[in-house]
DNA sequence: CTGAAAGCGCTTACAG
DNA sequence: CTGAAAGCGCTTACAG
């Protein structure tokens, strides 16, 4: 098996002395080949340790049996994203085909990639995710007929959600953390967000907007900053400005564990207890979060990834999957455990 | 351009008035056809929005176009895999190639991955990174003449590195760092490693010893300890560990950043201060790193992955290259500038 | 410089 | 149930 010396269908065939054809039917369609052949041929399969070549396969059946994945520029989701794709890769593995990863050139969400992609017959089908606000990728793929599912949601101007989508409920979660806040007493719940257009982050920042109106509270005394930068230090500045204001909040919900690492940072800075004076949470569960104590909301990633492969296979429609987040309650700020 | 459309080379051919073979050449071989006829394809190709397809090509050429790359079980290193793994994408990218992932089964290396892959034909070459002591792949891959390059080094029991590789001088980078501990007065330097054999770990830890033993420093009070996890929380258990032995080091040099932080949690927690009663130092300059102030290694990942990709396409032959380190000097271990 | 031929290694109807 | 034929969409020598 070295290399340039690969086994082909051919050599199987004149092996087990049958034509080429039946060779190809006991790799595609074994039932209707008979028993005798069938073991007389995969005992030439075995011997030889054929294995059918991807492109010329590809090439007859039309399929390129590969599922491109565009990496997102930002660092900041690193945390998530490579434990995500990691799993998003073992489900897809699981379906027997692999992913094609691409970049998208800074600045840029990469269309012109898929849209080579697709003109090259390079993947059957994309998993989109890393969106932002009005992310115009789902429509041009629903547009072009091309497959594709989406983890996140593109929150379209138009309201319509084009193609299959799976996500995490972070609005919801973002609001049973500001009720549960408030449950404990809390009236001035801040809030730290991310800079960028993500629409986890929007999303998430909906959630404690929301449920901070539905409580009654004052929408002055719950702000929400955005961190400039995707960094432990961007969430410490975020806080300090939260916390020097005039009516600063007893409670900082963050959009993202290292973010709230930050603000974690920034309490402990001002000589203030987390959980104790100011209630810090994250979102993710990430490493971060496990070791330092963080409330946060976890993922369920293997779900997450299970769900959006099975998408792609999914007869084509615009059809939805919204997957609760778990909290997780740590020291940072300890919810009463019945937290809706 | 909707699904099951694509255009064909065919049709480039009798859009333009000419033969297949003609629309090929000026693909492949633009050199050799005359500019009128080049232009009147050219344009032809433009008006319909012509890509050759991938698997056609691939089964004439016998290129896949594509590099395997397997992802590593382990999440600890994901702070910075990630990053890598983006930069490879792009390098990759540049070639005309993209990056096929896959990943190894718990606790495996995935050696029958690899060696579906080949069978396969569905790549042409592997990239192996997160390597541990004595990795198989590199030997394997070699005896069977499959191209790769390898991010990491196998430190084979035989002392021969298979195959090309690029790697970051961890061990100089550790003892650089132990000088400069050592230059600042610290003859207790402790360190606190990974319990996975991981190449890097052993590599980093090697150094970091070399040059305490280089210094006549007492082994005794030169210690290093595993963290069982590859956490903050773990990086913190450790390093109690080492405060709480008899002769207390006074610098801890960590093998990674995520450890690091644990380092300097524990270390604050005794009411100890970082880079004044307790060095501290990590490796990776994550966002980690920068954003808590933590003294760290820089990695040059672009320059990592640009290389690893440019091996690929060189002659076969043991090819090594080791990159330099960079001393990102912070407050937790405010290392003389000019340390070497 | 351009075009007819063969071939890359499979699969898919379609006859026997 | 098995085999001859055509075809997937390119590229690569090789004649004209």
């Amino acid at each position: 098996m070295r290399r340039g010396e690969a086994v082909t269908l051919r050599q199987v065939a004149s092996h087990a002395g049958v034509s080429r054809q039946t060779v190809s039917n006991v790799l595609n369609a074994p039932e209707r080949v008979e028993p005798a052949t069938l073991a007389k041929v995969q005992a030439a399969i075995e011997a030889l340790g054929y294995q059918p070549s991807r492109t010329a396969r590809s090439l007859a059946t039309r399929q390129a049996g590969l599922i491109g994945y565009g990496l997102a520029r930002q660092a900041g989701h690193s945390l998530f994203m490579d434990p995500f794709l990691h799993a998003m890769t073992e489900s897809i593995e699981q379906t027997g085909r692999h992913v094609l990863l691409f970049t998208a050139p800074p600045g840029h969400l990469g269309l012109q990639t898929y849209a080579d992609l697709i003109a090259q017959r390079a993947v059957d089908a994309f998993v989109v995710s890393d969106t932002v606000d009005h992310d115009p990728r789902h429509a041009w793929l629903a547009e072009r007929g091309v497959p594709f599912a989406s983890f996140g949601r593109a929150w379209p101007k138009d309201g319509d959600q084009p193609g299959p989508w799976v996500d995490v409920d972070g609005a919801r979660a973002c609001a049973r953390l500001a009720a549960g806040l408030h449950a404990e007493g809390h009236t001035r719940i801040g809030f730290v967000g991310w800079q960028a257009p993500t629409s986890a982050g929007s999303d998430r920042q909906r959630g404690w907007r929301a449920e901070c109106e539905r409580l009654g509270l004052d929408e002055h005394e719950c702000v929400a900053v955005s961190a400039e930068v995707d960094s432990i230090e961007g969430g410490a500045r975020a806080a300090a400005e939260l916390l020097d204001s005039a009516v600063p909040p007893t409670a900082i919900v963050g959009v993202s564990d290292l973010l709230a690492v930050g603000v974690l940072n920034e309490v402990r800075r001002r000589g203030l207890r987390a959980g104790r004076d100011i209630w810090v949470t994250g979102f993710d569960d990430s490493v971060l979060a496990a070791s330092i104590g963080l409330t946060s909301v976890r993922q369920p990633i293997a779900e997450l990834a299970a769900t959006v492969v099975s998408l792609l296979d999914t007869p084509y429609e615009d059809r939805g999957v919204l997957l609760p987040g778990e909290l997780v309650l740590r020291g940072s700020a300890p919810l009463n455990s019945g937290t809706r």
